[in-house]
DNA sequence: ACAACTCATTCACCTACTTAGTTACTCACC
DNA sequence: GGTGAGTAACTAAGTAGGTGAATGAGTTGT
């Protein structure tokens, strides 16, 4: 849980201050591949996988817009499909009003699983966001965006 | 770039509050991913490629400490560590006091390329990081480490 | 001295992706 | 009301990059 820490040491060498927040926000940036990955491997589910049913859960998309969500060619999301629908997890529906269309259906018990492991976690995180106040939300916000500024500007 | 958001319409039905902070929360936790996607396709490596190079940068390591950093088996870290010193990336060396070990070293040409795309990215970071007061870094503090508390509770 | 461990590698196999091509359908337009 | 362009889903064949198991070489503790 350490990547991009390749200029750690330029810090070191006194690039720049190695502060706490500094060190908090890079654990923070990879918390969503940390968090699919183990829910990957606690579920026995791809990550490509655990990606497609996170995306599900907010409402019911066909393998095309999955193949664009995930970036990944259509003939893959197929296969994602294909395999999620082998394990229960979701089912394939005919759309109502384009029949060229599939709609891809999370079942009862996969909402229920992914709801139970990241229900929990994105409460818990939306407390400790409801316990800012305004000022220091505002300070926050300036950090995060600044954050996401930065990288974007090396893409 | 929206992963991990299935839940997002909990939210929309009233179980917590959309505030930009959270907003902006979920994005910079997807930051890392991101950027290593973005550096892999710029670069023609994969994705698990870009990642060794960013530990490599740090310090030169193995091929059996690849696989435990990246979490993948030392059949596919010497395919790894293969793949870079292909494309000439690497170099393997012998270690110095341990004949059993091949240390892997950054290039110079590979060193100037992460550093110049990393490097842009975690100074200005830094910069946003540095304008904080102290007052400011510790609210900062206080939600980053929320946000990872209440993401290892989901693991 | 030797048993137990570690490191790097190879091998056979497998999963999940890719590109290319097919079929079915929708829609805009003349 | 047929036609051309575009899109959805899928299949087929090929490939990249992972796995587990086995091996040879070197190290370490007792």
């Amino acid at each position: 849980m350490n990547e991009l820490s390749d200029v750690a040491d330029l810090a070191a060498r006194g690039a720049w201050k190695q502060t706490e927040s500094l060190t908090l926000l890079r654990e923070v940036m990879g918390l969503e591949s940390g968090v699919r990955a183990h829910l990957a491997s606690a579920t026995g589910l791809s990550e490509t996988e655990v990606q497609a049913l996170e995306h599900l859960s907010r409402r019911p998309i066909g393998p095309a817009e999955i193949a664009r969500l995930l970036d990944v060619s259509t003939a893959a999301s197929t296969g994602i499909v294909d395999r999620l629908e082998a394990k229960g997890h979701v089912e394939r529906r005919p759309h109502g009003r384009d029949r060229r269309r599939t709609e891809v259906v999370l079942t009862d018990s996969a909402r229920r699983e992914v709801v139970s492991h990241l229900g929990a976690m994105f409460r818990s995180i939306a407390e400790v966001d409801a316990s800012l106040t305004e000022e220091e939300r505002v300070v926050v916000v300036r950090f995060l965006r600044g954050a996401i500024t930065a990288a974007e500007a090396a893409s």
